[in-house]
DNA sequence: TCAATCCGTATC
DNA sequence: ATACGGATTGAC
């Protein structure tokens, strides 16, 4: 329909994700290519059901007798699934997908009915079932593909994914009637505005040129896949309910990944207000184990067709699913602390891939791993028109060293440059103003007031901190006071703050606003949202509460702090930040960023061209090396653990091991005595780094020599993380 | 030559 | 963890 049919349709056969199974797009393929024993084997003497049944005279199921078993061990060596007996009385309760209890190498484990088959490729004796724990199968084919297909993909084991996958069983919650949210209404859909005409409202998506051809794509029951950015303001959420509610209408079900409870909220309630009550549920970690449970099983059972959570969400057994929905893709909260570490981008993309389902990966800003997703033809790029943009962006202005350093000068005590101040003191007579601030704390460390080198303890390198204006320096992890310091750099002898935290910018900012109120938001006390009443929020990055009809005005202070992290994103991650405080900012109102005009990320963010910056930077790492233009897997570990490790694997072709070097272990108060001892034991890390294309070999080599060392007992672990977030 | 024991390996 | 098989050892 729309002109521009090609722009958001799906491309098949791309970069390094995996082929996808023969079958037909949209349907999930069985569980049953595991490795060894999909051959039927003819001899399987042992395993026929014979006399074997002894005790309590068990006799198999005649149907179907042998239930492939995904165990409860996380053992890389045992990472397959066992063959075992249904009892005849088990028959009717032991369905694909339930929950079983077997007894394994001696000892009774949990375990997932993968499916029924007529024999088994084991030829030993198999055991009975012990018992079903639960007849609900709460492991559907198409998440046990997917589980599989993660574990291989992060080198991890199909039960740890599980673990994240299929939440632990409340027998309460399962014994409720399939009540939970709403039976009642019917596809629904149009709650107020009409839908289904061919030139059916697009809503905040006619913003997007590419807009329409992608719900309309997404209409038909295909599989559009687009990179989108966002614009800024509010309408991202309305944006995202209006995509699963045509997913819906297109008789498929949607899955949204947001970052954390607040955005789960604020998407939860633009559901609503597309889609009425009672066809979706939020699922977050907040929720006690019941509702959360309860609702989860409202996804399994169908009664929920749309579902927005956080990044555990991204397994939810939701049913047909038609579109997956990834915001804000370069949160660090996306990324998962459980091994194998899998990262909601990766998994909703190969789900997508898998189920034939049409993928939305949006934010404010533009991650390189995005990027690398259109550069390769698997998605296309959504974004509004230049001039589009330039009537919703901010007015974005710099401040750099040289300003900030003369402000220091003339007012000491107020920390704004003299722009921020004016900017802040105009807004303010009508309203809210955002002021972003690195970290919170009080003063969290110093460095050198010239040259900005951190101060160090003589002693034991610990950083240096004031705990009050007029104490001496002291060392956070020994205490020693450090009333002789002087820089090692450019001896100097005065120290500055190298991060005023949030509390500290309340108080000073109180002072130089006099009768403005002052209200913070960080880590723990969030703000969910402020009035349209005159206000400085001060906010740590990711906290900013949205402002009713948006802030006059947002200073962003210590920007050479988020852009000198010594990171590979620093600057992705600093404009990501910046983006996302300046997109709370009305259309054309003022915004400041306390950092140098030259740098890219500060261009990127005074044109607000995410875009561009992305591709740039892809293009840089991808002439270093370095991830996302190249695969890597960090292992962690005692030295003699990872030399081990390493000898073992059979790293593909083009595989670079860097290092292994010391890990920086934040070392206690009381490091000194102990420091010798701890030494011997002290963790090192070390990077693998292979082309993309060797992504699967390397994942796979490493599982392998997991499984070596494991079946060895193998006491010292090496922690495996492909595509580890912190990487220099 | 056989049985008790040790060690390594698989775990349906 | 425990159970099993094959190798090893020691007494006859």
């Amino acid at each position: 329909m729309a002109k521009d049919g090609g722009g958001t349709d799906l491309i098949p056969g791309l970069g390094d994700l995996p082929e996808r199974p023969a079958d037909g797009p949209g349907k999930p393929s069985q569980p049953s290519k595991s490795p060894k024993s999909s051959k039927p084997v003819g001899g399987a003497k042992g395993g026929k059901p014979g006399k074997t049944a002894k005790k309590g005279a068990r006799r198999p199921a005649e149907e179907l007798p042998v239930a492939r078993i995904a165990v409860d061990m996380s053992l890389p060596h045992l990472d397959r699934p066992f063959d075992y007996l249904v009892p005849a009385e088990l028959d009717a309760k032991a369905v694909p997908g339930c929950r079983v209890r077997v007894r394994f190498a001696g000892q009774l484990v949990d375990g997932f009915l993968l499916e029924r088959v007529a024999e088994s490729g084991h030829d030993g004796k198999l055991l009975y079932l012990e018992r079903v724990t639960s007849s609900e199968p709460v492991l559907t084919p198409e998440v046990a593909a997917l589980v599989r297909e993660v574990a291989d993909r992060y080198a991890g084991t199909f039960a740890d994914v599980l673990r994240l996958a299929v939440p632990p069983r409340h027998a309460r919650a399962e014994a409720e009637p399939a009540a939970a949210p709403g039976d009642e209404t019917e596809p629904s859909g149009d709650s107020d505005e009409p839908g289904d005409s061919e030139d059916a409202d697009i809503g905040v998506w006619r913003d997007y040129p590419a807009g329409a051809s992608f719900l309309s794509a997404l209409a038909d029951g295909r599989a559009p896949r687009a990179v989108w950015t966002a614009l800024p303001g509010p309408d991202w959420t309305a944006a995202i309910a209006r995509a699963v509610a045509v997913a819906l209408r297109s008789g498929r079900g949607a899955l949204v990944v947001v970052a954390d409870g607040r955005d789960v909220a604020r998407m939860d309630a633009a559901l609503e207000v597309e889609l009425g009550e009672g066809l979706h549920v939020a699922l977050t970690a907040e929720l006690g184990p019941a509702e959360r449970y309860r609702r989860w099983l409202a996804v399994l059972r169908g009664s929920a067709r749309a579902v927005v959570g956080t990044r555990a969400a991204m397994f939810a057994p939701v049913a047909d699913l038609g579109l997956v929905v990834l915001w804000d893709d370069g949160d660090d909260v996306h990324a998962e602390p459980h091994a194998p570490y899998p990262h909601p981008r990766e998994v909703l993309a190969l789900r997508a891939h898998r189920t034939g389902a049409a993928a939305l990966i949006g934010g404010y800003t533009r991650t390189t791993d995005a990027t690398q997703l259109v550069e390769t033809g698997w998605a296309h790029a959504l974004a509004a028109d230049r001039q589009r943009v330039r009537t919703a962006m901010p007015r974005v202005r710099y401040v750099g060293e040289d300003a900030q350093l003369a402000r220091d000068a003339a007012a000491r005590t107020a920390r704004l440059p003299n722009v921020a101040f004016e900017a802040a003191r105009q807004a303010l007579q009508d309203g809210p103003v955002l002021v972003q601030v690195p970290r919170r704390g009080y003063v969290p460390g110093i460095a050198c007031g010239r040259c900005r080198t951190p101060a160090q303890c003589a002693a034991c390198q610990g950083p240096l901190s004031l705990p009050s204006s007029h104490a001496a320096p002291h060392c956070r992890w020994c205490g020693r006071i450090a009333g002789d310091w002087h820089c090692p750099e450019c001896g100097f002898f005065q120290v500055r703050a190298v991060v005023v935290g949030a509390k500290r910018t309340a108080e000073e900012l109180g002072r130089a606003f006099p009768g403005v109120p002052v209200r913070t938001s960080g880590r723990d006390a969030i703000l969910e949202r402020v009035g349209a009443e005159r206000a400085l929020v001060v906010s740590t990055p990711g906290a900013e509460p949205p402002a009713e009809d948006g802030y006059r005005a947002a200073l962003l202070l210590d920007g050479w702090v988020l852009l000198g992290r010594p990171d590979l994103r620093a600057g992705e991650e600093a404009l990501r930040r910046w983006m996302n405080a300046a997109a709370l900012v009305r259309p054309q109102g003022p915004v400041v960023v306390a950092a140098e005009g030259t740098l890219p990320a500060v261009q990127a963010l005074v044109r607000w061209d995410p875009v561009t910056y992305a591709e740039r930077e892809l293009a840089e790492r991808r002439e270093v090396g370095f991830p996302p233009a190249a695969r890597m897997a960090s292992l962690t570990g005692t030295p003699a653990a990872i030399r081990d490790l390493l000898a073992d694997a059979r790293l593909p072709d083009g595989a670079e091991v860097l290092g292994p070097v010391p890990v920086p272990q934040a070392p206690g108060p009381q490091a000194g005595a102990h420091a010798e001892k701890e030494r011997a034991r002290e963790k090192e890390r070390a990077l693998i780094r292979v082309p993309r294309v060797a992504g699967h070999a390397l994942a796979r080599a490493l599982k392998e020599a997991q499984g070596v060392r494991s079946a060895r007992k193998a006491t010292e672990t090496v922690r495996v993380q492909i595509d580890p977030l912190e990487l220099i």
